[in-house]
DNA sequence: GCAAATTAATGATTTATTCAAG
DNA sequence: CTTGAATAAATCATTAATTTGC
């Protein structure tokens, strides 16, 4: 936990054992089973794209049920999962970029958009509420109708966020040289929290 | 710190005084006083761009001596300075790509940089000593020299770090409505949860 | 069949843009 | 117009698939 030292941390050991149950394998990245891929997917195709700092906390601890995991690998997962998809869709759609209705656009940039290209021909802001029922979903998340089954998993929850990983670059062999090394996704970062 | 109602939650009130000593102003954001600027421009100067949790825990628990100050302040601050000088002296030198000597440049980009253009003519990994220092400084933090006088401040110490504002965007008005919403009523969908 | 070698996915970081408060 | 904050885009890096030679 310290500054120097922890060499390539990332390359250790821990108990991570996911879906296969191979206990004390390595732990560099978090490794989804195929239940919390599920889940996650699902509250994407219901609409979620950005959680809040409270959802990822319930996502992530009701995700540790089936595996090791921690918030930031939710926020992560969002992040990346909203970025392919979007990608994904461009590849296909060639359109103009003015033209396009991608709703994956946060407000931010929906409303440059619309202030510099003068763009939607449809008013992008016609609203559903699915996001909001998926909140209350999500607020709603200890009852379960089903009674889940994990997989066969001896340690959980782990949901602490220490950004483990960024330091190791940090001060892996190069020491970085005094530069740098970086920063942990926006807030969740902080360990100390 | 519920899901939704706080719209632009940001733009409420709170006990933020910094520096001019008006108290229960704005408290949109962190308004850092001369004192806290200095010293992080020095820690700059000093070489630090992007410092550890630990680092940043220290500053900000030191800067909070003139001010209110949270950790994320501290982040966003080193992120955005460096980011802002390197465009800055972008600006001025128009010179090649490959042969900047930007010290900023995070470990995998130099690498990439070396992969891909067999650039660096010089060793781009010739090691300055200059954060060891600068850590060194920091953790002598505690006992300055000079004895510091604080500007007046009536609150302080506001370390926590959680998200905030990101997810006010999420959630206000516009609930991304879903192009990707083809599928059935969330109850099902769901119902695993 | 089964590893080493490749390639495809995707988790994690870093940089670039943008929003908006002051 | 400066800059704190937030998000998207780019990219790095590790793990799982898949292919290949034996």
């Amino acid at each position: 936990m310290s500054s120097r030292g922890f060499t390539i941390k990332a390359r250790g050991l821990c108990n991570n054992n996911n879906g296969g149950g191979t206990a004390g394998t390595k732990c560099g990245r978090w490794n989804p089973t195929v239940e919390q891929v599920k889940l996650l997917t699902d509250l994407f195709k219901a609409g979620l794209r950005t959680p809040s700092t409270d959802q990822i906390q319930k996502i992530s601890t009701e995700l540790s049920f089936y595996g090791k995991i921690e918030s930031k690998n939710v926020f992560y997962w969002f992040q990346n999962h909203k970025a392919r998809e979007r990608q994904k869709r461009r590849r296909i759609s060639t359109v103009d970029f003015d033209h396009r209705q991608d709703t994956d656009l946060s407000r931010p940039y929906r409303d440059n958009l619309r202030r510099r290209h003068q763009s939607p021909p449809k008013d992008i802001f016609e609203v559903c509420n699915v996001e909001e029922k998926v909140i209350e979903t999500l607020q709603l998340f200890p009852l379960s109708k089903v009674e889940r089954v994990r997989p066969n998993v001896t340690a959980a929850s782990h949901n602490e966020y220490t950004r483990e990983q960024a330091y190791t670059t940090a001060f892996s062999t190069f020491s970085t040289c005094g530069a740098e090394m970086e920063h942990p996704p926006l807030d969740l970062q902080l360990s100390f929290l």
